[in-house]
RNA sequence: GGUCGCGUAGCCUAGCAUGGAUAGGGCACCGGCCUUCUAAGCCGGGAGUCGCGGGUUCGAAUCCCGUCGCGACCGCCA
């Protein structure tokens, strides 16, 4: 792993950039300026080395090994350094850190700081869009996906300094909500059910008339022309659908702790002009082609095969279309990051290029792959999906079975409360530990996966520490005493965080986080096991550093959208 | 067929942007640890040609080329 140095280099109150800095000038000192990379370490090789004695050798005309001896010869650790020992092995230059200097500032700045330590200084506006399914159903776990991203990266992105703004893109001018519409006006809508799903249902029995029926075709075609063209009536009930759907919908993010700020609904940027302006700026300029009475851009030029149809031969718009006028939007208010599925690629060059011609910033995209079935790819339209609600259910239950065989003495009301938040802690983790790039085949058993390291795992540590804090307060002054290999290896896994909010934000990676804070977990349960607190000689110390642990992973799986339960 | 993404032990996965020293984890399997701060934990064990072939480099899981397998896309759908 490379340590990539942060940022901001006016801010230098971040213990492992400290560290860094002061190696840095250590070696600069012997020979010279030069681009110097940290990479982390373990074991024999001290706590992170740096391999420039390899891409200096051929300047100097000696062996990578004979530089790091002579470097490492020369070094004079000054009085108070952060860095205890500097050796040179293979030719690369190891350092240990000087962990009674680096631990007693690392507590005294989180002390300080509370839940705002590790707390980054990018700056700017994002405006981050994610889930927009379409109003004809449940979010099923594909959207699950796409949400659980999105709201992770909003958070860590947050965290790290940007102002974030989090966007739903309503998509109520396509065929998919018409349908429903259409079939509103036939079927009774089940009052019984949870909304969005009441909603399916007429949807997929409508959609069985219209795939089989010219006529209904015909008539859902008229009210999607009607409410183009605002008639009264037909937006009302393309407003009440749309909106009886994302009160479900919304019912759902809630359980996963998930909100957005705006909603932003197709039509409006049909009602305001935007979408005819975009276009009549498009056609001015040198790509547009006509065919038919369709207009169209060749992007050929672009390295795209695929030809942007924005108006159909009969006179309508397209998404794509109504889409890049949304973008137009969104990019005059910030830094746009959409969270799209991988079969929106090509959409995603499209609309990059063609805001490129409008002179707009282009969006960045956050594209993940496929959940899939067993038996093969989910459909709404079909019925054929398991939904997010299924599976938050599914994971409390299973929690509950967990928190009932562990603690079986525990009133029904602390089951029930552990249950929901370690249930949808360890939905949320596995679906956010993994890549987004990584296409993945659900399968019950590990999507209710509450294994090591896991979200159950690292909620766990945060109760054992609280509970050893629950029994002794630390006092305010400490001293660290000679650190033991358990307590270095928090304390250095505690060092990290900051690095990783920010390493995680700039490559808009959640997945980086949440591994991270895996890793910061497993530091913690090793040394509870091999390290008395209560009992130590180094109590207060102790008491210290564990609350200093819960102070940096409750802030961890807030980050990631978890609870963080004090008892479980 | 073309474009993009993925391919790391029986299964899942980290690392790939920024090439470095023994490729980290987890599940499953085997063997240990609860009179000591909650065992949702810890310790130990076996299991790997990093899909395959070439190239660049002192050094490749990482970069380049080729190839195979899987997925997505290639609508005047959204």
């Amino acid at each position: 792993m490379v340590l990539v140095p942060f940022s901001d280099s006016g801010k230098s109150d971040v213990m492992l950039k400290k560290i860094h800095s002061e190696a840095e000038e250590l070696i600069f000192g012997i020979i010279g300026k030069e681009d110097i990379q940290f990479q982390d370490s373990r074991g024999e090789y001290g706590d992170f080395a740096t391999n420039i004695c390899f891409s200096i050798a051929g300047k100097f005309k000696k062996s990578p090994q004979k530089i790091a001896q002579e470097i490492v010869g020369k070094v004079t650790l000054p009085k108070g350094s952060m860095i205890s020992r500097i050796e040179s092995q293979n030719g690369f230059i190891n350092f240990f850190i000087n962990y009674n200097k680096a631990t007693e500032l690392l507590i005294e700045e989180i002390k300080e700081k509370g839940a705002d330590f590790g707390r980054g200084y990018l700056k700017g506006k994002i405006i981050l869009e994610h889930t927009s399914a379409n109003p004809d159903g449940p979010l099923h776990i594909g959207h699950g996906r796409n949400a659980i991203i999105g709201d992770s990266l909003a958070r860590v992105m947050s965290f790290a300094g940007y102002d974030v703004e989090r966007q739903y893109y309503l998509n109520d001018m396509g065929k998919q909500l018409a349908v429903v519409v259409y079939g509103l006006e036939r079927f009774p809508i089940d009052k019984q059910k949870k909304k969005d799903h009441a909603i399916a249902e007429i949807y997929i029995k409508a959609n069985k008339l219209y795939e089989e029926s010219d006529e209904v075709k015909d008539t859902v075609s008229k009210l999607i022309i009607d409410y183009e063209a605002e008639k009264d009536e037909v937006v009302s009930k393309f407003e009440y659908a749309a909106r009886f759907c994302l009160e479900g919908i919304n019912e759902t993010l809630s359980k996963l702790y998930i909100k957005h700020d705006i909603i932003t609904w197709e039509s409006q940027f049909v009602r305001s002009g935007l979408v005819n302006k975009v276009l009549s700026e498009l056609v001015a300029t040198e790509y547009v082609k006509n065919d038919e009475k369709a207009i169209y851009l060749d992007l050929k030029e672009f390295g795209i095969e695929k030809e942007l149809v924005l108006r159909r031969s009969d006179g309508t718009l397209l998404y794509a279309t109504r889409d890049l006028a949304h973008h137009l939007w969104k990019s005059s208010r910030g830094k746009v990051i959409d969270i799209w599925g991988a079969d929106h690629k090509l959409l995603a060059r499209q609309i990059s290029v063609a805001l490129e011609l409008l002179s707009a910033p282009e969006p960045e995209f956050v594209i993940y792959e496929f959940i899939t079935l067993p038996e093969g790819s989910m459909s709404t339209r079909r019925g054929v999906f398991i939904s997010v609600d299924e599976l938050i259910k599914e994971s409390i239950n299973r929690a509950y079975e967990e928190v009932n065989r562990r603690r079986p003495d525990e009133s029904e009301e602390f089951k029930n409360r552990v249950a929901e938040k370690v249930g949808i802690g360890a939905l949320r983790f596995n679906i956010v530990k993994i890549a987004p790039e990584k296409s993945m085949i659900f399968r019950w058993e590990e999507a209710l996966d509450f294994d090591r390291l896991g979200a159950p795992s690292i909620q766990y540590a945060y109760a054992r520490a609280r509970r050893i804090l629950e029994q002794s307060e630390p006092e305010e002054n400490f001293e660290v005493p000679e650190l033991n290999e358990y307590e270095k290896a928090l304390v250095k896994e505690i060092m990290k965080f900051p690095f990783i909010v920010e390493n995680s934000a700039i490559s808009k990676k959640p997945n980086i986080f949440a591994n991270y804070l895996a890793g910061l977990t497993d530091s913690f349960h090793k040394f509870y096991m091999f390290t008395p607190v209560l009992k130590s000689e180094f109590k207060n110390f102790r008491l210290n550093l564990v609350l200093a642990f819960t102070v940096v992973i409750k802030k961890g799986l807030e980050l990631l959208g978890i609870e963080a339960p004090e008892r479980m």
